[in-house]
DNA sequence: CCGCGATATCTTGACGTCAAGATAAATTGC
DNA sequence: GCAATTTATCTTGACGTCAAGATATCGCGG
């Protein structure tokens, strides 16, 4: 009587222990459900910004501009140290945003190898727009889990990242 | 007394409390771990993976195919359903595989617009060991967290993925 | 048995990402 | 002071992904 319904996961664990018994699948399922959970949510976040004509790449710089505070400035090493992206990707996403409008490269007087990365008037108008939506979208898609499930969730998901980072 | 030790999330948190105070950021906890959980995971698999001459993308396709088991051979409709990716992506995998000699696309007698994909001998190889390598480096990535606490993560993680698909 | 909407797969073009390495300026140690 | 090392940022080239649309074939309704 105590069925669980079968998840899409489940059916994958069912598969590989048809097909090769002798693995140990036990954190598969975690691991599978953590990946494709972080898929749909993706997803459902890239619909928001791009309505605020962002990508999570350009939200996510422009977010880490905002939340710093005035006067909005900081440097692509700080950007980086951030957001888990590579100098490279760093690079092209300043790129994009420059382009777009919404960030500028200004020089650091202290530093000549250095540039200021700064939001412009621009840039924080979209980025106070695009994250009053975002976070409004985010309480949507927790919306489904009991508050008492969030916390235990958030819980276990912090006790699990300490490990890892 | 009840220090919970701040991550960067936390860090994260507290910087829009201070900058847009109005903003309820409760579910950015909960998602940005499951964010910056999963980026630390998928990592780490890339690098199983690439040890065996294989990307997530390519291990994705390869692990279908393996798993539906003899003769393993499906259809790209059949992989598109099982991958959560776009038509183009998944022709453009199947591309990348057939160059490396991993796949082969069959004609279809039953239907002229379809193929079938199927495992080389190579291919074969290639995913058996590639498995065996990757389900025990997912061991060793949830080996930090407690049995138990492993089994009440997969069922919060279950419960939510529901609410979602 | 024919026309036409549905289906299976592929193509195109624009991005985002990474690893590896290039460039230029700052700093360190003698 | 100056060479050697380190640091900050950018460049290059290869992939992977998506959205939108192109092709070719299937199969239904008449």
């Amino acid at each position: 009587m105590e069925e669980i319904d079968k998840d899409h996961v489940d059916k994958i664990l069912a598969q590989w222990r048809r097909e090769r018994p002798e693995l140990d699948v036990s954190a598969m399922g975690l691991l599978g459900r953590l990946a494709r959970l972080r898929a749909h949510v993706s997803r459902e976040q890239e619909k928001v910004f791009a309505e605020h004509g962002l990508t999570s790449a350009s939200f996510d710089v422009l977010a880490t501009l905002r939340r710093s505070g005035p006067p909005f400035q900081l440097s692509p090493g700080d950007l980086l140290a951030a957001t888990m992206v590579t100098s490279g990707t760093m690079t092209n996403r300043i790129d994009q945003l420059e382009k777009a409008g919404l960030v500028e490269r200004l020089n650091n007087p202290e530093d000549r190898r250095g540039v200021i990365i700064a939001l412009t008037s621009e840039g924080l108008k979209r980025i106070n727009a695009a994250a009053t939506a975002h976070v409004a979208n985010q309480q949507r898609l927790v919306a489904g889990l009991a508050p008492g499930d969030r916390e235990a969730l958030d819980a276990l998901l912090r006790k699990f990242l300490a490990t890892l980072e």
